[in-house]
DNA sequence: AGTTAGTATGTTATATTATTTCAATAGGAG
DNA sequence: CTCCTATTGAAATAATATAACATACTAACT
């Protein structure tokens, strides 16, 4: 119901223009302060990639933006999208081969995901001790850990009601 | 230096020759019980991943069956690969779109995996409690985890030693 | 304002990864 | 042997991603 809780914000209903809105004045403040370009291209995608709490392909991108009037080649979504992901904008969900805004902009973190295979919603999580448990391992052999993916893939609530 | 610890198999030196043969007399085993056909093309790629600590695309695979002998269409190696995954003997890395060998091979079990970044090693460890970390996360918003990957990208021990 | 260095975009082409489709063949159950 | 299913052969194409090089914009300095 609230908004205070990042770990399910997509599952919840919420004010959904309202969220749109203050992430792109956060990452409008944030790029101003860093130096960062929001380029129309960029702001573009960026909230294109708000206006869902799905994954969606360069591809799909890609449609939209010609939609809206951009140039359509490949390299503009991916280079828009390079740049979101590179200043913690948005995230790449490797198993689906597509992109997510962040739910914690402008900050480098270590999100988790929870993948609905059904409705295709996706909600971060800060994946808080995974990182701890995989250290344990990886420092018995030795590896240092710079970056970790964690997505788990399953049925979302509403989805799981849906398919009883 | 033992072949005990399933953690770090990847990044110890061992007799690999016996680490792969004893892998394919378990995978025929294994698909023997549960009436698997383990086809010459599947026995074959299942020879290649084990061949390496390392993630093989699925056309450095198709390289290899064509000098092999076989038959060099995409298909040919996916259908395998998919075989080998479905069934546990393999997984797939996401990050890298590639595929590697599964080091408990024929238990459906949830794995995670240390990627090198500077050699592409991979090294196949049990993801024990981060699995369970993200089930609190996933009870709150009613999510049901049905499979979780989770991939840490950095640098082993020999290559980090190398970098200094 | 003019110059320059760095960043971003336009544009074309191509590389890489993966699937669809339908025909042919082989293996096992009755 | 015959039917059924699983597997393979083969050609085409879909989906995802990058390379390369030219052009244009931005900001900082002079």
């Amino acid at each position: 119901m609230s908004e205070e809780n990042p770990v399910s914000i997509a599952f919840e209903q919420h004010n959904h223009d309202a969220c749109l809105n203050k992430a792109m004045l956060n990452a409008e403040e944030h790029c101003h302060k860093r130096k960062l370009q929001l380029t129309p291209a960029r702001r573009k995608v960026l909230e294109l990639l708000l206006q869902e709490h799905r994954a969606l392909g360069a591809y799909d991108i890609l449609d939209l933006l010609r939609e809206a009037g951009f140039n359509s080649q490949p390299p503009v979504a991916y280079r828009a999208l390079d740049f979101l992901v590179e200043n913690g904008f948005a995230h790449k969900i490797e198993r689906l081969n597509a992109f997510v805004a962040c739910a914690l902009p402008g900050t480098v973190h270590s999100p988790a995901f929870m993948i609905c295979r059904q409705c295709d919603i996706v909600a971060e999580m800060q994946s808080s001790s995974s990182d701890f448990d995989l250290s344990a391992n990886a420092d018995a052999s030795g590896f240092k850990i710079e970056q970790t993916i964690v997505e788990a893939k399953g049925l979302c609530q509403s989805c799981a009601e849906i398919e009883n």
